[in-house]
DNA sequence: GCCTTAGTTTGACCTGGATCAAGCACATGC
DNA sequence: GCATGTGCTTGATCCAGGTCAAACTAAGGC
């Protein structure tokens, strides 16, 4: 109990300021004395544990969420059980930025692994905008990279196939560890195989199959959730092949 | 000659104010004097036709772009050819929020049919937002509701079949031309059946196809590029309601 | 220990939609 | 007029990946 409060304390008390995350997040190039009054209106919440919600689909709007420590996935519940996996994030990362527009979660974000995350009520972060105009421009510059990012999951979904959407998520998920400090080459995968099929728009028996085949052909190492990167460069090489393959058919 | 010139001149001299598309573009909830400053700001071309660029995937981003009248695609070229239509923007949508990120556009635009284009210099639209709150938040809105709409998208990639993925697109369109005044049921379609294809991720002859069963489902009539929708509930049937098949299907 | 449950893997089979291949309809140019 | 091109439709075939089914493997729970 004593040791958790002491881990939860830790986790909680990094000041905006000394976040090893500042230059993925909002402070990016602010001055120290802005951080400082982004650092107030910053919410830390005692750590979340796998499930549990930061927000569900159909409610009010209120906040903003950045992961600090851990990882979440959001989703899009479809009336009666069925979901759409939308994206895995990792600390750095904002969460909420969907809703904005219409006030109301269209979809639901939970933890998948013990994490710390930090919260910013979005009216307040929106008066702070409008007088820190690096903090607006940060702010612009992160919707604008959540639109980025979604057109390659559309190229993803509507043009690649299963081979090069494992991946795709395979080198997504290297390169932003590796942001992170983590190695690129050698990670944990926080979500079920199930959630990663999900996500792609493949079914669980083909993420495993592809995992299988990958191994054999010696990419990689899997051993459960944990995965050695052999060959990134063989994996990276599979993205855009079948473009290539394209192409020469149709010149030939 | 002459003629054309009128026709351009009448095109190109709306002000925002007087613009019937304010309640869906960027004025949205301005007061008449902060609409006034946001028109200073915006630079209306001479009518683009069919096939020009707005921009091109790889070109210095400077601007948003805002069709008043006419229709633009926008898609992700991917290296020799292939490419992803990345969506149809119709009049009062805005272009271009995907580059702000970066400073450079990812994808290309090109008007579908003759079209009328505002430009917003970003810089000064950003300064502008600086110092009116309520175009900032109108902003966010805006950027918000793009990665709403992707969401979608996302959604109709992962889950949907073919003859769901038509539908959507049928009424995303009926419902968006009916919000600009038109009607509903009948329309026009300025993109190929091959841009709708690669815009659903289907091949031309399934979208084909589509069409010709929904005709023959008594759906719709088609001619050519010239869609009339017969029985509008009937489309919107078709969505949601392979969910509900496979719910049926786990339960039983 | 042993039972249960949930996640993962593997195999066998099936199908929706892609691909290949014609034929058709409507422009545009000469 | 006829030739050429471009987009659309229709039919026949094929296959990537989904679905179904079963076995395997942790990890709790008691």
């Amino acid at each position: 109990m004593t040791e958790q409060k002491v881990i939860s304390f830790e986790t909680i008390r990094v000041a905006c300021k000394n976040c090893t995350l500042s230059t993925l997040c909002l402070p990016m190039g602010l001055t120290t004395e802005d951080v400082e009054r982004l650092d107030d209106i910053v919410r830390r919440s005692k750590p979340l544990h796998r499930g549990d919600y930061l927000f569900r689909s159909g409610e009010t709007f209120r906040s903003l969420y950045v992961v600090k420590t851990g990882s979440v996935k959001t989703y899009a519940p479809s009336e009666e059980g069925g979901e759409q996996v939308l994206g895995f994030h990792l600390p750095g990362e904002i969460i909420g930025l969907d809703a904005i527009e219409t006030e109301v979660h269209a979809c639901s974000a939970r933890v998948l692994e013990t994490s710390a995350i930090c919260e910013l009520p979005f009216s307040r972060l929106e008066q702070l905008t409008a007088t820190i105009p690096s903090l607006q421009h940060q702010m612009y510059r992160l919707l604008s990279k959540e639109i980025g990012h979604d057109t390659e999951m559309l190229l993803l979904l509507g043009k690649k196939n299963a081979e090069e959407r494992l991946a795709a998520f395979l080198i997504s998920m290297s390169r932003r560890l590796h942001q992170r400090g983590l190695s690129p080459t050698d990670f944990h995968l926080s979500m079920s195989r199930h959630e990663i099929g999900n996500y792609l728009g493949l079914a669980v028996e083909t993420v495993s199959r592809l995992f299988t085949r990958f191994h054999e052909e010696g990419l990689l190492k899997v051993d459960r959730k944990h995965v050695q990167l052999l060959d990134p460069a063989g994996i990276e090489a599979i993205l855009g092949q079948s473009l290539a393959d394209d192409h020469r058919a149709r010149s030939s």
